[in-house]
DNA sequence: GTCTATAAGAGGATAGAC
DNA sequence: GTCTATCCTCTTATAGAC
């Protein structure tokens, strides 16, 4: 790769100054909420500077979809490095990982219905492209759990790849976090079981 | 109950148009995306005319909400009449009731952070009190079925109620409904399994 | 209580100077 | 590329006639 100049270094570190702030604004409001003006603020700069960055507020939030994919890549592929793993352990990490960021404030939450949004997102090349290699890799844990028998491979692939990125922004951690009576582990843990073992959990089952 | 006058019911029915318009369009849009405007115009009357019967947007979803929680105690009032059932399969029929008013595009859903929203729910007695009544209602299935080991005892009784609640407006549905490749009733069964048994499963547990 | 018309303001996006 | 100032649309809510 070649080297940056200083110009280039300081505009690429003003953009990801930016999606720094409509990350975390993302996550604490969501999308609609989230205005240009108060990206500006906690930037520092001003609105129409922003603009010459970003071409509109849906691909600031692309961006950062972008940004927490690329995290969730580099997590990935730091578990593949141990090979030795259970795929089941491996797919546990992952959500784990999620629910830690979500904790933390910095998983951003797009609405499910927006469609000016959703136009945007599915229009843009590398959003797409992250998301994809995501789905991939963990599209291999979740086959290989499957043939293992370690995962229910009654459910269709795609229901339980689907069901890890709706965790990723489950208000259920919010709320339980709300009510205080549990540390941050503890909440992890909690929605770690729910999703892995479900309400019924996996102990000694009882007789139908 | 006293007889209501011609007017009063010609009032009520014209409120429950609206209430059912709103709930539609909250299904559909979500809280944000849905407009005072679209509302008048889907019940067919001027927007003026809905502010003399809701004071503001916060009041017409409130009066949505009320509306699919009264559904929901109708629904777990039928379930307590079936004394001899499983408290865990009545809390899987009630789980698999709100999945299908999903799928009919009857549930309405709200963003999880609106603080004007928040702070008019949590204002509202009336929404207040109906879901406690459902609270209480679930709770009581939930820590008998913990009690007798058919639902997980490690879990604290709050993450079970959480979970179901959100479970009825889970964005998996709507995705997995999108990508077309299952009936309506594969998809609810799908979510049910996924919710009570987990993407483990309850089957053979693999050796760890 | 229903209507038409409009106030009041928020918020996305841009013009144009520097 | 950054700023200030402004445009313009959309949306909530209300005024006032009937």
């Amino acid at each position: 790769m070649a080297r940056k100049s200083f110009k280039e270094q300081v505009l690429l570190a003003r953009e990801e100054a930016i999606v720094v702030a409509v990350n975390r604004l993302l996550a604490e409001k969501g999308f609609d909420a989230m205005t240009v003006d108060a990206v500006a603020a906690e930037v520092g700069i001003a609105k129409a500077s922003l603009y010459k960055h970003f071409s509109s507020k849906e691909e600031l939030a692309a961006a950062a979809m972008i940004r927490v994919l690329d995290r969730a890549l580099v997590k990935i592929e730091a578990l593949r490095a141990d090979t030795g793993a259970d795929v089941v352990d491996q797919l546990k990490a992952v959500t784990r990982w999620t629910l830690q960021v979500q904790l933390a404030g910095e998983m951003p939450s797009l609405p499910a219905q927006n469609s000016a949004l959703r136009t945007a997102l599915m229009g843009n090349k590398v959003y797409l492209d992250r998301l994809l290699q995501v789905s991939e890799r963990l599209g291999e844990w979740i086959t290989a759990g499957q043939a293992s028998g370690r995962l229910n491979p009654k459910l269709p692939a795609e229901a339980i790849l689907y069901t890890m990125f709706a965790r990723a922004c489950d208000p259920v951690l919010s709320v339980m976090k709300a009510s205080a009576n549990f540390s941050d582990d503890e909440v992890v843990e909690i929605l770690l079981s729910t999703c892995f073992d479900g309400l019924q959990g996996r102990g000694p089952a009882a007789a139908r």
